[in-house]
DNA sequence: GTGAAAGCGCTAACAA
DNA sequence: TTGTTAGCGCTTTCAC
């Protein structure tokens, strides 16, 4: 086992010319099976791995794919999932990750487009996942698509386009919530937005409003605020929504960090929950285990489809099966102690 | 500004050979003042980024560092402040990062050793960091040290063999937090552990009992109870010391997560906080900002731990200042809300 | 202070 | 089915 074991090492222990060992190693056909073996063992036997910094050069590949997310996303786990489900997909296939926030929100959008290409042109990269809200913009698309790098998208909101991604339908999945909330005989139901940027999100109000539509309840505007998917952000509509006269008995928060802090504030109001309030949220993050009590939300196979997203984009890689590009996921609903039957 | 600009398209533009290019690139001397400046017009204008695959393959480096972590340890926003702060100081320096999660509570620990080595050599990585608990795990650093990696460990819990690392003192700043609640008339108070294979955090400990027997209070067996990190764990804690006849009037959770486990029971079993009950924590994470009351708890500054650490690295593997290689950071106590004078 | 030549370990193209 | 050769874009070594 020694790292500067080369192709040529195991060429001469196997008796072959190292071409032959290049092809075991990458899998090509043309190779008789015992000649295959002879050259499998000697790899073993020497601990042989191909040097990526050679391998890279000669075939102008890096083997090396890119994660790009925002920044701020990097404040939930939600990141963090996607990194060990694209993790796990690279391991296997023999590719190694490289991880990119961006910052544009500082910067300035017009900034994005250069940084990326300045990353692109700097790390080598073979190809890129988009996590949102990066999967929904235009410009870093666009620019990834001038440079010709393979990109696959991870929950965009729009999968029209017909450019590669792994989504959920948030739209039927927010949907199943608040017919869960209508089921348990809720009629005032308050909505809580999350950030307009975040396109997959803006679709759970259009599920919301689906259901309430189809069940012949009243959407006022007071019923829908704007959040933008924090804690915080969660506190301040609560505190508005449960001032109003006649205050909603559920409300439906389009993240979980919102729900969180929709909670909080009813505590501090003596709201009981879900006696008094019913809480819901989506996403299934960390917090949702972690507030009292348990969150009723929607869940997401966010590692699997990252995994799922990394196959594709390495596939791409490979140069084959660019059909099956657009992967739909289901997700799936969480009922936990924060709903219940509406107060009578 | 294309990818396929090589050393030789700046040589020509500049009229040198390609020689004195790679000594601007790599700012070696011995290049006049002029010529340089020639050279890195040149390169500006064509914006020209050196192979990162050729340049390994030549000088036998990769440029890529490692970051080594518990994948456990992902759960929380710890790992995405580490990540940052190393990436922020390896764009500075040229060099691209690798994240590897391990497993190695589902593996084993002996599978640890042969795992490290695995990825070494398929990645090629220059040098690791490393991040509690790995980097007191004796078989993650001895094994590094055989295949002669440069590593630079985060937070251990023991910096006395002389490897290089960067701390900052648990005990410390547990001592100081203690401190506070005997300041507001606290007596009994609870201290709840953390996981005792993370050996800075079992410091934490020391540092309260430090502060309780300077104040002469009484520490019996039932005012430390053994958490595991985890918000579950302090759950769990809480229901057990508060179900004691004198329960304590102060509960000092040794890390944010725990803390919230305790004032989630404490909320349900009615105590008011911090009228009833004072609670504090440690760490400064997420979860300190979404409970409610906000949570006392101490701040270590990971970020730029992990911007230093990740300088020393890259200083050992330029080959320069051995020197400097221990550098203590100081944490700091942050009041908010959860903390308050001792019921009388 | 600068350049020419060799070669890092692999893959691509072609030959046998 | 297998091997030979050239060269990827850089750094290293050594000559000038």
């Amino acid at each position: 086992m020694d790292i500067t074991t080369t192709i040529e090492d195991v060429a001469n222990l196997a008796g072959v010319s190292i071409k032959t060992v290049s092809r075991v190693v990458n899998m090509e056909p043309n190779v008789r099976p015992a000649t295959r073996e002879r050259v499998q063992d000697a790899i073993r036997e020497l601990g042989y791995q191909p040097n990526p910094s050679a391998r890279g050069l000669a075939s102008k590949r890096s083997y090396l794919v890119g994660l790009f997310y925002d920044d701020l996303m990097a404040e939930s786990t939600y990141i963090v999932n996607v990194q060990r489900g694209v993790l796990t997909r690279c391991r296997k296939e023999g590719y190694e990750l490289l991880i990119h926030p961006f910052n544009y929100h500082q910067n300035g959008i017009n900034g994005l487009a250069e940084e990326i290409t300045a990353n692109i042109i700097k790390s080598r990269i073979d190809g890129v996942i988009l996590t949102p809200p990066l999967s929904d913009l235009s410009i870093a698309i666009e620019t990834l698509k001038r440079l010709d790098k393979p990109q696959i998208r991870l929950s965009p909101g729009h999968h029209e386009s017909g450019s590669p991604c792994v989504y959920s339908d948030d739209r039927i999945a927010a949907r199943l919530m608040t017919e869960h909330l209508i089921q348990l005989g809720h009629k005032r139901i308050a909505f809580i937005a999350g950030h307009s940027g975040h396109l997959a999100i803006v679709h759970r109000q259009t599920g919301f409003i689906d259901a309430m539509t189809a069940a012949g309840l009243n959407i006022d505007n007071a019923s829908v605020s704007q959040g933008s998917n924090t804690f915080e952000s969660g506190v301040k509509c609560a505190r508005e929504i449960l001032s109003h006269e006649r205050a909603p008995t559920a409300i439906f928060a389009s993240t979980d960090e919102m729900a969180a802090g929709v909670m909080s504030v009813a505590h501090q109001l003596g709201y009981s929950i879900p006696g008094d309030l019913s809480v819901a949220g989506y996403d299934n993050s960390q917090i949702a285990h972690q507030v009292w009590p348990a969150l009723t939300t929607i869940a997401q196979p966010v590692n699997e489809m990252a995994e799922i997203a990394t196959g594709l984009l390495i596939d791409q890689l490979r140069g084959g099966k660019k059909s099956i590009s657009q992967v739909a996921m289901q997700s799936e609903l969480v009922l936990r102690d924060s709903t219940g039957p509406a107060p009578c």
